[in-house]
DNA sequence: AAATCATATAGACAACTGTCTATATGTCAT
DNA sequence: ATGACATATAGACAGTTGTCTATATGATTT
């Protein structure tokens, strides 16, 4: 097993916010620009800015320029790397398979 | 899927710590008593107390009294709900078998 | 009951976090 | 080029975090 700590310590903190936590699960269900984002939250234009850059600093999401727009989206191989790394840590008697797409 | 997203930001910064993450490895492979942990750290006793409170607030951890001694053992059914939460919110390929014991 | 040992609590403090307002940057339509 | 729109950055600030030292609590041993 990969033990990197620290990595994995920052995105469990990227995903220790509440608001965090919702982008991510949104995210899962399908791509979106960063406006449709901010119209679920309570939240200022800079804020969300602020919480989409920890993410992607992460690589747990991914942010693709489109025009003035930006696209986020859930990158695959961390998602897959997360889930293991947490299986492991927890000797879980758990089995994810690797996607193909 | 439970969308408990505050209860799980909790256990994800519990999480966000090199320390904690560290010692839920250590006690994914077996129980451990708070000295026992303190030994693989560069921390004081205090600051392993303040951990072990933190990691036993969320339930992830449970602290059995003996004496004057603590035994911190990891929560198989917290354990479960999480690599649950965590696989059902990136809606990952993921199969995770209920424990029977 | 006194001494020792394991753990917890209190208080202090520097560093970090999440939020805001104000402003900048970059893109698109006119 | 200008105006409008989407997003990012800067700076401020209150609240939280992780660490320490000092001390308290509670259990075991002598």
């Amino acid at each position: 097993m990969k033990c990197d700590y620290e990595k994995y310590a920052l995105i469990f903190k990227a995903l220790s916010d509440e608001t965090r936590l919702k982008i991510v699960s949104m995210l899962s269900d399908k791509e979106l620009c960063a406006c449709k984002i901010l119209e679920a939250f309570n939240i200022t234009q800079p804020t969300l800015s602020y919480h989409m850059k920890l993410l992607v600093d992460t690589n747990l999401v991914n942010a693709v320029k489109n025009g003035s727009w930006v696209n986020y989206s859930i990158n695959e191989e961390s998602k897959e790397e997360l889930l293991m790394f947490l299986s492991q840590l927890l000797k879980a008697k758990c089995t994810c398979e690797k996607r193909r797409d």
